[in-house]
DNA sequence: TTTT
DNA sequence: TTTT
């Protein structure tokens, strides 16, 4: 058919650093978890409440993969779009399992990195004034000509350690708690 | 956390009437299963290639099932914005799943109508003249204002040319039954 | 800079049809207007009430020129995605004028074709039983591989006169309404 | 008609502070200057090349107003969902003017805070220390019960790290006075 | 006029 | 299970 759309975008944090894969025929994939978070008052008791929402994004767009790969790390911010898919899988016991993912192919999809969190020892506070730190927004654009990395002085540092500094998300307060 | 978004937005066709049941608390639900479809020139075969997607949605906006209820059935094709949400649940055997699904909430999700199978008996498909006759595409808004059935000036044409009449049900004639 | 998000998403109907010129470049270009409307009950005189908005949208991916060209005509209901430009020009009497207009660029941008109203002389209504008639949804996606048309059967006739049938949208009514 | 859909996408930052003006019927008023970015590799020079597109944002929302006076600011990224409306205007010569807006209305729009540029006193750029320090990420739902500021046990980790600190207000000192 |  |  056609004349249908399916198209979901998110904004969230990733809850560990991607996992890059290749496959038999050479092409690379990338698996991000994000989470959603959203909060609110009670009607009833007055109390605020939240709730974190998972996902599962597969990346096969080789440009997103490289990025996901060299930008960004657990705690990272991303804006992206992709489409629903759902696979069917039968697990070790033989049971048959579904499973939702948002996949970012080979031209759908963009990829935008919200923010610069990807500096494991945290380079950004070692000045005063620091200011937008290591901050390297990127839009990685699902285009064949497009988006790009700023290149050179946007380029940011990542070696090192857990995710520190001050992230919006603590994913090392939800490590534990990711369902999958 | 927050600063996050969790947004689906899809255009397709409903697979089956929808499903409307009562929760304990009064609250209604509609269920909808929604079809959206890609097609592809495959870069080998030179082939054309398709692939259908199925979208598990429920509602729980109160204007929103209303208007699944009544304007909704097999085969309607909608425009929907909604979040997800995984559920997790355990099957009659004990195993574990989890469902994922694209939630309409009580001040969040969209639901558009965009073709005229509001035809309440479901005679559509097999009497004389059916089809895409009394046009009366729709916009539900998500807020509480909003949205609205093109009533008054804005009535889609019906009459008139051979594409008009069927067995469905007009625009008109459901007028005082819009939920809003 | 990056990290930024410019998108807009439209649903709407042609005002008229598409207008294609081609650049000295030989870059040929598609323009587009589209109507898209809402209605809602007054809250003080309890009326409905409407609104229509109109937009220009452009088309600079080759693709999608043809698709336009080919497939959309006056009256057509589309699903498209662009992004939002502003252009500053001077008018004949040496005013200065900004227009903002929907782009759709050569790997950004996407258009779906909602019906098969481009059937100018109303092939639909000719035989009993019609149904889905002369419609022929197709799904352009903005990538280079991807989305594309049926082909086939699905291939409407688009002949003649000016668009009658039952289409959501007037387009007549609206003719000598559209600002530009 | 109906069956549309108008709705702007925009991930920007703010030009200047936000103007807020109240009309004669006492609705407050917010508007933005939202600026939006795009770098590419030019294919011919192979030179980085970049446009900023600058977008007139309008509020009517009295929630997302009063968010945008306490806490948006100057050079503050957001994300916002509103539609497209184009006012003419006649300008003091007589001439006649369009001015395309992207309008938040009262259960239309969503407005989410992406970084922690909320420091009332705007001292940020010239202090030590200051930069991206209290983050407080925020999402303001547009629907009537919604959003919510990360208060409580969601309350983003700020202190800590290098990066913390800053003579911004934390989410805790606002917590009070969020307009909901 | 923002941001990197 | 839809739609073309």
């Amino acid at each position: 058919m056609a004349g249908s759309v399916n198209k979901v975008i998110l904004i969230g944090n990733l809850g560990r650093d991607p996992e890059i894969r290749s496959m038999q025929s050479g092409q690379r994939v990338a698996n991000l978890n994000i989470a959603t978070s959203e909060s609110w008052k009670d009607r009833t008791s007055g109390e605020r409440r939240d709730k974190t929402e998972w996902h599962r994004v597969v990346i096969f767009n080789d440009r997103l993969v490289d990025v996901a790969e060299k930008f960004l790390r657990k705690g990272s911010k991303v804006y992206l779009e992709g489409q629903l898919q759902t696979r069917k899988w039968t697990d070790p016991s033989g049971v048959e399992k579904y499973t939702t993912e948002i996949v970012l192919q080979n031209f759908r999809g963009e990829l935008t990195m919200l923010d610069g969190r990807n500096d494991g020892q945290g380079g950004m506070g070692d000045s005063a004034g620091g200011g937008y730190g290591g901050d390297s927004d990127s839009n990685f654009g699902g285009g064949g000509y497009g988006g790009g990395f700023g290149g050179g002085a946007s380029s940011p540092s990542q070696g090192g350690g857990a995710s520190s500094g001050g992230s919006g998300m603590s994913a090392d307060d939800l490590d534990d708690e990711i369902p999958f």
